[in-house]
DNA sequence: TTGAGAGTGGGAATCATTATCAATAAGGAG
DNA sequence: CTCCTTATTGATAATGATTCCCACTCTCAA
């Protein structure tokens, strides 16, 4: 993947004009980097990826980049516990190939995606966010589901 | 509830000890403070409800205690990515009584707890946990379900 | 090409959480 | 009950992630 964006951002464009927002050369290289990597990044990883691509942009607008997103409602902020925000394109998580959910370490921080019974747990969640969206007047766009336990490696070390 | 505190941290002690902490007057009242109330409270909720208590007990106390009592498994920690984390007790969470799913709305960080719809969910969530729990060795001890979205007011405020 | 104003970088400010440390108090031994 | 060890504490400093601020820069419609 050298060097230029590749098309991945370019659907984004409109998105942004749209908004009367201006499309630039930062936004282009976070969305670039959100689209060619797979996992959950946190806004210093997604930084120093940037960074490669753009020397010149800063972690303000990182942030700033990240949050608009977030409002635009292109990329989902997740957290899971460990006192750093990590994001995700929409795009990706609305994409049937790439959901999953995630198993996280309480102890290493450790996360696990899986996607393997997902198909079940969709469907019931399906069922559950129109039940929920009725009842309380709410306009469910996503969900986390996370399991929250200890990992193969951190359930041996508290066995010692 | 007239200030004392309730039986409800009583069940502590033993497991304090049996570990080598302490009971303290601090520890006490944080116990209880999470024992006597409904919501999910954030350190500084906690730290508050504990001064009206005992005020001498400082800030620090609560986190540190906070962060035993996680070690211990007696309390949860979540997290709704508004940048603080809110803490319930576990007791609480394995009651089915008071065990709930998360509706936050991604605009005005309102939190709804919801029981109903929960039965299919737990149902089938104890399912995959088990078959996680084979395919990753993973223990499982706890999960969150949390629908993201807009709550009623949001959303009308949204098509102004 | 140009001007209005959206967007930027970098450093300061903020906020939640942690670490430090001298002083205090829990609780077992005597 | 008193003493002594040492876990615990409160105040405060330190940290780390995120947000704010502002003078300068760049985008893009006209």
């Amino acid at each position: 993947m050298p060097g230029g964006f590749g098309k991945g951002s370019v659907w984004c464009h409109g998105r942004f004009r749209g908004y009367g927002y201006r499309m630039t050369v930062s936004r282009q290289a976070i969305l670039d980097v959100l689209n060619t990597t797979v996992k959950h990044l946190s806004a210093e990883d997604i930084y120093h990826e940037v960074h490669k691509i753009h020397p010149s942009s800063g972690m303000s607008t990182v942030y700033r980049t990240l949050e608009l997103l977030s409002r635009l409602k292109l990329v989902f902020k997740f957290d899971f516990g460990d006192g750093r925000a990590r994001y995700e394109l929409n795009k990706r998580l609305e994409n049937k190939e790439y959901h999953h959910h995630h198993l996280v370490c309480i102890n290493c921080q450790r996360v696990i995606d899986y996607t393997d019974f997902i198909e079940d747990e969709v469907e019931l969640l399906k069922k559950t966010e129109k039940g929920l969206s009725k009842k309380y007047n709410f306009k469910i766009m996503r969900h986390i589901l996370q399991f929250y336990g200890l990992c193969n490696r951190c359930e041996e070390k508290g066995k010692e």
